[in-house]
DNA sequence: TAGATTGTTAATCGATTAACAATC
DNA sequence: TAGATTGTTAATCGATTAACAATC
């Protein structure tokens, strides 16, 4: 039985992957901690720690098979599946994310997708039919639904969740603000939060400003 | 001189925020460090902890006040700035982010859209005008630009970028790809990587798949 | 064999948690 | 005053880094 491994880990571990892929599209063949280190901005040590959680993949004195590595990781992440999933709201966020990502290379199949917004319904995305939202709970009833992306405003989202969740979906992947891990414990939840992530880069922004003006009037 | 606050403090704030926020606006007043963190899954001592980098917000006996203490975390990260911001990309992803965020509550301001697709040029976005991408450098040396949000695929990127970087843009707000930070190291970037996100939930849906079957056949 | 680089154990560092005196 | 809760110091825990024997 493998030890958990802590989620420093697996959030690092997509950042291996792309840099892999990106290695293995210039025709490289082997890396070596050192080297994937200094990509990584991290320490050659960190990077076999890494990859010793999930087992012994470099080779002593050559280092590691770009495109063996990048297939492992994969595998470990678990790229290769099809993890069934809806997504809830077809605004431009529902839009973006509907055109912008490759689920079928992470993981997911984009199933079905639901808007509220009459104007939307009937319009197709990736070639996947908009659906009125109030056919949710059928859809999800007679269909395999492992995920639900939630992409609405945060108002509607709690009623929403009570209703998947009711229905048995437990995987979430959260542009609201609403705190499902809260309310319901027994879900994965990935959050994304765009505004947390500005209200940090305004912080940054602020602190090295504060820091030159310290520097220069001392 | 204060003494550097480390990024995962800092990125709990953004949270506080939100949730007091929400605190303010369902009429509560005061506010333990208990109690605030229970909703933010954490525990009292690292929210007392976390807020004592910045100062004595509290009082013994009493707690927080919620509006104070909100007002106090908003001022620490700068919400009432106005960083000036171009958005570089009026796809379905930059549509989305120019009309979901509250630029204005979240210490920006968005000045300019550029697009490079024709089609979209002349179009309207939250009251400005999608201009063509080959104005950005007479906009930028014309204008006071703090911040460049890049919402484009990553080829386009790496041209731009330096481009951007010659005009003196030193912080990004990244959607793409491109790793910013290693090639240019004197900026700031908050990078929002969907894609990594989406592996991350395929790994952990995997994790407890496989720990729920490990469990019913011992 | 000599050089390089891994896998892995040990040391260090920093973040989180616990404890408690100060004080409202 | 007694109860509650902070601010802050000390203890613990875990992640990162260093070191080095194993081995390609």
């Amino acid at each position: 039985m493998s030890k958990v491994v802590s989620i420093q880990v697996i959030r690092r571990l997509p950042r291996y992957y792309r840099f892999l892929s990106e290695l293995e599209a210039n025709g490289v063949e082997q890396v070596s901690s050192t080297r994937l280190a200094s990509i990584m901005s991290a320490t050659a040590s960190q990077v076999r720690q890494d990859l010793n959680c999930f087992g012994g993949f470099g080779r002593q004195g050559c280092g590691y098979s770009v495109s063996e590595l990048r297939a492992e990781i994969g595998k470990i992440l678990g790229l290769d599946d099809t993890h069934h999933s809806i997504l809830l709201g077809a605004g431009n966020l529902g839009r973006a994310i509907a055109t912008h990502l490759n689920f079928e290379h992470l993981g997911f199949k984009l199933d079905a997708i639901f808007e509220k917004d009459h104007k939307l319904v009937g319009t197709m995305l990736r070639g996947i039919k908009v659906l009125p939202d109030d056919e949710i709970e059928n859809y999800v009833s007679t269909h395999n639904v492992d995920t639900a992306m939630l992409a609405l405003p945060k108002d509607s989202v709690e009623a929403l969740i009570d209703k998947l969740y009711e229905l048995g979906i437990r995987n979430y992947w959260n542009f609201s603000h609403f705190d499902i891990s809260r309310k319901y414990v027994d879900t994965i939840v990935e959050n994304v939060h765009l505004s947390d992530s500005l209200m940090t880069l305004c912080y940054r922004i602020n602190e090295r400003k504060q820091s030159l003006e310290t520097h220069t009037n001392p």
